[in-house]
DNA sequence: GATTTTGTTCATTATTTCTTGAACATTCTG
DNA sequence: CAGAATGTTCAAGAAATAATGAACAAAATC
């Protein structure tokens, strides 16, 4: 239910098999003590931030890293980037690299003749608002006149409890026209800013 | 993350320690196979309809099913009788409803010279709007300005990054400020429904 | 004041969700 | 085509969250 914070490290230690090699450099890179990219104050601040923010929704603290990443820092980013500057594993990375990508979070930065992919963060509030609630809420609302209708072909006529029930129904209505209303509402709005 | 929709039994079924007793109802009520208040389908269609609207803000299920059950019943129901027609826990329904009560979804029935706590459910959107905001928005935006001073804090200035990271603060101050705008805004257009 | 009724708390257990890392696919490069 | 680079997927483990139920109040009744 997420009623308090929980307190966890922001960025991890590198707890790592870090065994016998200090400079033993196998072919795909150093991955020892001393990160290759350490994050400055503010991109610790943002990841922080973000990390914050997105638990209020609800999101794992690993998407929340991503973005916070991506925020801070001006140039755009690989997936081994964000793999080697906040320290989570290529699953973690890639999963939500894609959830990002999908609502729309994160821009690909398509550089010519560059075979990896590098990633900025969308900022456009209205580009967020908007993916946030295509994805996060417009599922939940599109079956609605079809949960409304389940309601409705419960109630069993003729029960004294029915005019009740109707009643209640009525309610679940007003609710949706509501979503109807205000969501434009938010759209609009956050096009504004 | 919540991506999935997950298929599970909408009311438990009792398998609890059913032992031998059938009729031997030892003090404090009969709770064999056979509920004593078996619930109509109205109310089964509304906390399935519950049920599934608090999962999509991230809500445990025992909540959605204690509110759909107060939602689709007329008279007041006291926690024994939401224990009983739910079969759930105590536990659940006592710190369930204990939630529902803070945010204000539920409504205390003071009956006079009955001992026990009796509620209905609250449906104005207005008032279940107002407290969803207080209890789960608010407190995130409360602590806006120090988090956006924090931010502000860890740019060091002369860095070449520093006008860029200044920009996202920009940015991050901008989306205070709509939240500022669109909360009462739905706040107001909540109360016309 | 002992007993019953009513409700809360919280340690334990169950369940769900998140993360990891290795296997797999795919595309490029020589 | 072999090998390298890049990403994705998913089973297994770790971590977080929710549910249970028994112990513990607190208040009312006898």
């Amino acid at each position: 239910m997420e009623t308090t914070v929980k307190p966890k490290k922001l960025v991890r230690t590198s707890a790592r098999t870090t065994g016998g090699s200090l400079s033993s450099n196998g072919g795909n890179g150093t991955r020892d003590l001393v990160p290759r990219q350490a994050l400055d104050s503010f991109q610790l601040q943002a990841i922080s931030f973000f990390v914050h923010a997105f638990a209020a929704l609800s999101l794992p603290r690993s998407i929340g890293e991503i973005y916070g990443l991506l925020f801070s820092t001006e140039e755009a980013l690989s997936l081994d980037d964000i793999i080697e500057r906040l320290r989570i594993s290529k699953g973690s990375a890639s999963e939500g690299l894609r959830w990002l990508r999908s609502l729309g979070a994160v821009n690909p930065v398509y550089l010519p003749g560059v075979r990896k992919e590098y990633f900025t963060a969308e900022t456009s509030l209205r580009k967020l608002a908007t993916g946030y609630l295509r994805d996060r809420i417009n599922p939940h609302l599109e079956n609605g006149p079809e949960r409304l209708r389940l309601l409705q072909d419960s109630i069993v006529e003729g029960m004294p409890q029915s005019s009740f029930q109707k009643s209640r129904i009525g309610q679940v209505a007003g609710w949706y026209k509501f979503m109807g209303k205000i969501l434009p509402l938010v759209k609009a709005l956050a096009g504004k800013f």
